[in-house]
DNA sequence: ACCTATTTGTCCGTATGTATG
DNA sequence: CCATACATACGGACAAATAGG
C-alpha cells in the first residue's frame, strides 16, 4: 500500500491521499475487502494531520470506493461488474445533450473538466 | 432567510445548516442568484463554528444547490431547466469513472464514441 | 454482560493561503 | 492595493461505534 504525497504540489493534500488510494485500488495494489491504514498512523507517516488523511478517505467513501465505520476503519469496497454501469451512465449522458442540442466538443470539455 | 439550528438534536449540526438552507430555497425564502449569509456572519449568529457552517456550504455545493466563491460567498444557483441535469448526469459519470480508475482519455474516448 | 482499546465522527480554535471585487 | 470571504491545514478535545478479551 504505497501512498506518496508531494508537499510542493498545488493539489491540496487530502486529494493526493484519496488519488493515491485511487490508484492504488485500480493498479490492483489494494484489493476489494482490503483494510487500509488507519488515518492516524498514515497521518504519522506521512507527516499530515490525521484531519487531512480523513478527508481524503471521506472523499472516496462518497465516491464508493471505500467503506469507513468507526472502529472498524477504512475497507476497500467489493466491486462487481461496475464497467457495465459505466456503459449505461455513458449513455444517459449522450441522450441528455443530444436533447439540448450540446455539441461533442462542449460535452467533451465539460467532462474533462469535471474529471480535474 | 430563516436558519435555525438546534443543539439538542443528534443531526450533526453542519447538517441542519445544510438542511436549513435546503429547505429555505425549496421554500422560494431565498430565490436562485441570492447570496446566502457569510459563514463567519452566520456562525456568529448561530454560535457555530465556522467550519461548521461552511462545511453545510460545501454540502449543497456538492449537490449543486449553491455555489461557493472566494470573496464572494455563497449564491444560490440557477437552476430549473435541464442544464443543471446534464451536469448532474457528468457528475455521476465521473464518479463512477474515477471508481474504475479510467483516465479522462479512456472516459473522452467513450463518451466521443458514443455521441457518433 | 462488561470493560477496554481502537478508530472514525464531529466540533472548536487558530493560522495562512488565495481568488474576488 | 486593499478588504472580503472561502479553502486548506494544523492542533486539540470529546463522542460514538466496533471489535476483542
Amino acid at each position: 500500500m504505497l501512498i506518496r504525497i508531494d508537499p510542493a504540489s498545488p493539489a491540496p493534500l487530502f486529494e493526493q491521499v484519496a488519488a493515491s488510494v485511487r490508484r492504488a485500488i485500480a493498479d490492483g495494489g489494494v484489493a476489494p475487502g482490503d483494510r487500509l491504514p488507519g488515518a492516524r498512523d498514515l497521518a504519522a507517516s506521512l507527516d499530515l494531520n490525521v484531519h487531512t488523511v480523513l478527508r481524503g478517505y471521506q472523499l472516496l467513501r462518497e465516491e464508493g470506493l471505500i467503506e469507513l465505520r468507526r472502529g472498524r476503519g477504512a475497507v476497500v469496497v467489493a466491486d462487481g461488474g461496475r464497467r457495465g454501469r459505466l456503459q449505461e451512465v455513458v449513455r444517459a449522458l449522450v441522450v441528455e445533450a443530444r436533447r439540448l442540442g450540446v455539441s461533442t466538443d462542449e460535452l467533451v470539455t465539460l467532462v474533462t473538466k469535471e474529471m480535474g
